[in-house]
DNA sequence: TAAAATATTATCGTAAAACGATAAATAATT
DNA sequence: AATTATTTATCGTTTTACGATAATATTTTA
């Protein structure tokens, strides 16, 4: 089991592209595909307050608990 | 509207205490009341694992994105 | 298929924050 | 009252976000 963002579903219901979403929350492209892409190790809830804000959704459609399905995983 | 942690609930349904759950996570008693208390202001994914491995739930279930009751928010 | 737009990856530097260790204070139990 | 559990605070170290930037790759469109 890991942890995992995806913003990817979210976007796309939303229809906006990473550019779009990098402009409205104030963070640069390059670090919010890292935030897009399960890359990040860590998340401020400041930025996911954006992120919520923009995409209109809450933090467990973002961030969730799934069985790791490659080698990723998150644990201690 | 502002995101906040709690773990005060599933705590309570897991009928676990902060030492317990501390010592189980493998944190400080001190440092996990901060999450508990929504005094955190970013979290690591790695934490937040061993978090929902530990109470059997989902990040959705700790974090969530609510209209804020007193003044307190994490916005930019 | 060439150009343009979009997205990813990487590096460097700075600032923010986690988290441990620890101690002290407060609250809850017994 | 005594014990246990929880909260709060401070200090130091380490981790990581995130900006800035550039280069590369991918996708879209003319």
């Amino acid at each position: 089991m890991a942890i995992i963002i995806q913003l990817d579903v979210m976007m796309a219901k939303r229809k906006i592209g990473l550019m779009e979403l990098a402009e409205k929350i104030n963070i640069t492209p390059a670090n919010l595909s890292i935030l897009k892409n399960n890359k990040a190790k860590a998340i401020r809830l400041s930025t996911l307050d954006e992120i919520c804000k923009a995409l209109n959704c809450q933090p467990g459609d973002i961030i969730e608990y799934v069985e790791d399905i490659d080698g990723k995983q998150n644990e201690a």
